[in-house]
DNA sequence: TAATAACTTTAGAATATTCTAAAGTATCTA
DNA sequence: TAGATACTTTAGAATATTCTAAAGTTATTA
């Protein structure tokens, strides 16, 4: 399930799914990748019960399996982010200023 | 931060650092890898900042950087765990058995 | 201070992942 | 029913990751 999470378009695809389910031809607007190469990212992240599909006529939507994924990549952001706060105090000319 | 956790061997590591730091040596036996490939997963996951070590005389002892990897490791477990229920409720044979 | 122990680094071979292009499958519409 | 739309599948080339073997550090011990 983790090997899902190892490529940025496949984290975007998470990230723009958030909040509801897309069409095929809408995500691949959205991440401006070709129908072919997102259409294997989204059968792998099927295929491990990351990804749920529907079929509505001629097009397939695809949301989220579980949302207890989301609240997992929301403490992995809160990793990032007190890491990033961590980096910047260290770096000498911003040492003062608060990264809030 | 991610593509750390995309190698089993690495993910293992991670649960084996869950309770307490461990020597390189330690792990080594743990993880039944070499130690030239151990010290590349090691090396890979602390400048990702995943990981934090600490050298001690001849020894050098890693830990996990940040408990809320742990947490965001306890969800995806789960959701693991409730789509292994799920599967299994699906096998003819095994329908009616709860598992628990 | 020489030898050993505990790791790390480097280079390159082995393996796995990702992407592209072309062909394939449903579904819809004129 | 022919063509178009929306998506998927396949094969293989391009790229990235992983592992192995050998050499390199640093700290300890005889």
């Amino acid at each position: 399930m983790c090997k899902t999470f190892s490529h940025p378009k496949r984290l975007e695809l998470i990230d723009v799914l958030r909040d509801r389910e897309m069409s095929v031809g809408e995500l691949c607007q959205k991440l401006a990748i070709s129908p072919a190469n997102l259409s294997q990212h989204l059968a792998m992240m099927r295929e491990r019960h990351v990804l749920l599909s529907r079929k509505e006529g001629n097009m397939v939507y695809y949301r989220i399996a579980n949302p207890k994924l989301l609240q997992a990549f929301d403490l992995l952001r809160e990793i990032l982010f007190q890491q990033l706060r961590k980096d910047a105090a260290l770096v000498p000319g911003r040492a003062a200023r608060k990264v809030r």
